[in-house]
DNA sequence: ACAGCAATTATTGTTAACAATAATCTTCTG
DNA sequence: CAGAAGATTATTGTTAACAATAATTGCTGT
């Protein structure tokens, strides 16, 4: 018997981003690793609590372990993974506090950036805008929700690096970045569109106007009603134990 | 001669925290350098643009490079420390924009939190705020203004945890971390206090009416006051330098 | 003197081997 | 068979040696 293969050795079932063959299409960086990685569990591939093992993520990525164990401090610092001394280090699990938080963060960032992007938004940044936004409204029409969903984000992102503000848009960029942890954890994979397009457009409007407390108010009610959806949904791992393990036969 | 002594080689005539013994109080942990190092930025003992030279650094501290290595990366993710590849890590200067737009963050953070803690803010917690401005307002009298600026710092903390937000605290604390930066490369060291402590007094008078709205206001407004102090001030190394360069022999 | 160049030193970056810890499997005994 | 004790394997953590790069020094010729 020849020996394991060089790459693929001692990969689970599920491989993080592709193993169809030894992925080396030059050498990867570390920032790569880190978007890839990143990317992966922003689209639901690397569900929460997932453990992230050192050697596999080497082979996988063809890169040293010293490289991966980096990336991994960086992920553990933005809070998408947790690192349990001497136990390695899982996709994080956001509390349900905790995802209250984020949203109350969420909404005090963005709702005071659109007041002071309204202030001096261009037309053409406008026009920008509303373009994204039909690009987002056709893919849900043609099925492709997979990249609805990335607009949709990215509407948010667009928004805030218009607005300017480097050290905001840095902060904001990382909690939206967790939260697809807090719907895949507090909601289920249910792939469902988590922005309601209309909004949106309405907050291009207010831009438009000029008026920031208008699109900075409709922001705040867009940003409650995505909360909102998380909320109602009781926390499912605790209470489905609890149910199996107290069913008395009778 | 004797060899070199084991601890105290190679240093600088600028030792970072204390150079009066070999500093094995017991092994340091990583996360006791990290606060060591931090405390030195927020005290003015490590100016920014200091390299910060491995090596060295473990000597200091009397750990393996290793160690220093992790910490360094953990500075510049928070961005109290600046990385250039091959070149090493130096303490950050923040520019003039990323100052503004700490501001702008803090403001926003920072009155939310207020507004949000206004609904609830206990008795108790009204009690304990007090005393720290007491506390604080001794210590101005009395001339120990490094611990009142420290007091002054930790009553935004303070307000912070009682919000109870982690979120925002974790990313307000990054700021106030990175703000002594901002005031010592745009304002010089001239120790003058940052905080008007009326502001401080106003805001919890606003708090205890249960005015969330109005407590904000208030921090808005106080905050505007720390920034304007440094936007006033000219881009100290540049303009100095060209007024020497362009001075002709008349 | 001083610009250019080579040699040396200092500093950061990488890696492979080792150590320490945790997880898993085996065996043994009641 | 249950379950504890021990052995084995797997995984993370640390370190010292090496490599790569940058800074410094010293030299040389004009």
């Amino acid at each position: 018997m020849l020996p394991k293969a060089k790459y693929l050795t001692n990969l689970n079932e599920r491989t993080i981003i592709d193993n169809s063959d030894p992925i080396l299409p030059s050498a990867l960086s570390e920032d790569d690793v880190l978007r890839l990685i990143e990317q992966a569990v922003m689209d639901h591939r690397l569900p929460p609590g997932t453990k992230l093992k050192e050697v596999e993520l080497a082979q996988v990525f063809g890169v040293k372990r010293g490289a991966i164990r980096k990336v991994l401090t960086r992920l553990v610092h933005s809070r998408l993974a947790d690192q349990q001394p001497n136990k390695g280090v899982t996709v994080a699990k956001p509390s349900v506090k905790e995802a209250r938080d984020m949203f109350s963060a969420r909404r005090a960032i963005e709702c005071s950036m659109l007041e002071s992007l309204a202030a001096k938004i261009t037309a053409k940044q406008i026009k920008q805008l509303r373009k994204m936004l039909d690009e987002e409204q056709c893919c849900y029409q043609s099925g492709d929700s997979q990249r609805a969903i990335a607009l949709s984000i990215e509407f948010h992102q667009v928004l805030a690096s218009m607005a300017d503000n480097d050290v905001m848009t840095d902060f904001l960029n990382d909690i939206i970045r967790r939260t697809p942890l807090i719907i895949l954890t507090h909601l289920g994979d249910t792939g469902q569109n988590l922005c309601r397009n209309q909004e949106h457009d309405a907050i291009v409007d207010a831009l438009e106007n000029g008026d920031g407390e208008k699109a900075g108010r409709i922001m705040g009610q867009h940003l409650s009603h995505i909360e909102n959806r998380i909320k109602e949904e009781p926390e499912s791992p605790k209470s489905n134990l609890a149910a199996l393990l107290l069913k008395v036969p009778s």
